[in-house]
DNA sequence: GAGCCGCGTTGTAACGATAAACCGCAGTTC
DNA sequence: GAACTGCGGTTTATCGTTACAACGCGGCTC
């Protein structure tokens, strides 16, 4: 392995000017830099990245904390965070975090995230308490959820404002009885996105005088595209009369269009749905389906340059917390 | 920072020791051993990994590089590595080789390889000898193509006889007149995944002796949803009979099924299609599509396997070539 | 009881880079 | 002409961990 001081040598000058050449630092006078240059290039001299990090104590890569990339909106999201991140001049390694325990998804935060300059995190499971103690140890950055508090920066998306448009949508064109898909709403914690995108749907009702039937409600396995076919499956086994869908994600409302086919029932003629996150997929689903745009591009470039600051320490105190834009795209489902 | 230093003052042994407990290495009396780990638990000790990677000369990081994870073949390709290789106690930095330059590839890639232990990569653009040069950089493992020979190790997918079966597939299920759906055929590369996977389906119908009709090939923008579709679309327009349609991969695949229910053409009554990849949403497309499943899982773990013995040393010398078992999936779109 | 062995533990020297202080030297300033 | 300022570079001292050799010590052999 060919080292810097293999190019100092090479160059005939020390280690230190090599640095400062390749750093881009201070005065090194022409004819000097194009030495340097020539030997890295003739040496094939490539920087120890460790040792690097080593002494800069900064590693110039940042976790990405997702449950997993099977789910389209995460594998968008980490996409286009990679490549964000890479024009920035930062390495992105991807944590699952739902391989993990539970109990355990704090710890292994805790100590893994000590390799990166920041993390980036979608806060299903961890508390406030849990997101306040990381953010003391390394920068970070909340997506997805409401604001946890302290000094944690946070981008969320219009969860209650979304699902509320879309379930107010499936109202306007004529929809009655309006079902909502999710999980369960998780107990003792009304910063959760699936609680706050639930109460979005509640208050759309409320506002047009409908009644929210419990008969609507069903609970797919989970968040996946199987979970919503299963759901929607239930649902017309039950018999339970509906005439629009709202579904908690793409992927559920993806499952949800799959499992009314798979029962014959026709949308947007016999069901509406509609779901959110906008991910590609919903543009060239058959029909294709109306969603809740979240922003995408907003948020990655919010959450990175909120995280930078905070890495750099340009900004310090109260963490922020950022609404993305959201946006209602009515697609086939719902026409 | 609190650092192994710190540990060995509190339990008042040396560096060497708490080192030696923590990585589990020679023996350690029991006493000795329980005075470090409360120590590392009290002073809330955790390894500075560029220090361990800088000594060691190993980063404990693979690298992944595809062309993007928009694609669901290759978001579910991450997804499975990351997990598999967690469990191995490797973290995956993953590479975006799409974003780049053409000729930027392969500097991009013996640079900042050279931080990984091994690389996976998925070879789209790269050529053989470019690869055989990285290869003897670090330990690399290919994906998708054929072999490029050297002590290049590589995991390729059944593309001839993968193809081949999805379109006798359909020959037997009566289709005469069939597409293939694809980008063109790279020049002066018969080891491209998709210069093989069209010699699988032209394989098939000379079997079955009919004429490869140029009328049914298309060129979509893209291997994506939207270049699919709009191959899809063309083929409609412009008048091309057909009765079936192999795609090169599911998302293409799952364009076209878009791209034929705008134009009002049922699938699989009018026009059958198939796909490759076995995706996710393979299942849960209306209509479903049939795929030929290469072997994820298999393919994850057989990669992995090939890369660390590279890692470890416990094989050198010649590539080995493996390809992975497949599985035609028939589904609604041509059943 | 001298010599040898192996166990448990410790000092010391790297690994490859950078921060910070320092060092001639030419040009300014007053 | 003495003191100061930049410029272009070098020297020195780490960053936190691990490899390696060495060391004290009780037990065993003969």
């Amino acid at each position: 392995m060919v080292t810097m001081a293999d190019v100092a040598r090479i160059a005939g000058v020390s280690t230190m000017t090599v640095s400062n050449v390749l750093n881009d630092r201070k005065a090194v006078s022409d004819s000097v830099r194009e030495r340097v240059i020539e030997a890295v290039e003739t040496s094939g001299y490539v920087m120890n990245h460790s040792a690097r990090a080593l002494r800069k104590g900064a590693t110039g890569v940042i976790g990405l904390a997702v449950p997993g990339l099977d789910n389209p909106y995460f594998s968008l999201l980490a996409d286009r965070v990679i490549a964000r991140a890479g024009q920035l001049g930062y390495r992105v390694a991807i944590e699952h975090t739902s391989a993990e325990v539970e109990g355990e998804l704090a710890a292994v935060a805790t100590s893994r995230s000590l390799d990166y300059d920041g993390l980036i995190m979608t806060a299903v499971e961890i508390g406030p308490e849990e997101a306040q103690r990381l953010a003391r140890t390394i920068p970070l950055v909340l997506i997805g959820e409401r604001s946890v508090g302290g000094s944690v920066d946070h981008v969320a998306m219009a969860n209650v404002e979304g699902t509320r448009a879309a379930t107010a949508h499936l109202i306007e064109r004529g929809c009655r009885r309006i079902a909502w898909v999710s999980v369960p709403d998780p107990v003792d914690d009304t910063n959760n996105v699936l609680y706050l995108r639930h109460q979005g749907y509640l208050q759309a009702l409320e506002q047009a005088g409908l009644e929210p039937d419990p008969g609507f409600r069903v609970h797919p396995g989970g968040l996946t595209l199987s979970g919503g076919r299963d759901a929607a499956h239930r649902l017309v086994d039950d018999g339970v009369d509906v005439d629009g869908v709202v579904a908690v994600t793409d992927s559920v409302a993806l499952g949800v269009l799959r499992g009314l086919a798979d029962r014959g029932v026709r949308v947007p003629d016999d069901v509406r749905v509609v779901g959110f996150d906008d991910v590609n997929e919903a543009q060239f689903s058959v029909p294709s389906l109306s969603s809740i745009h979240p922003g995408h591009d907003w948020m990655v470039d919010t959450m990175l340059t909120l995280l930078l600051e905070r890495i750099t320490g340009t900004r310090t105190g109260t963490g922020l917390e950022l609404v993305a834009p959201y946006e209602l795209v009515v697609r086939e489902s719902s026409a």
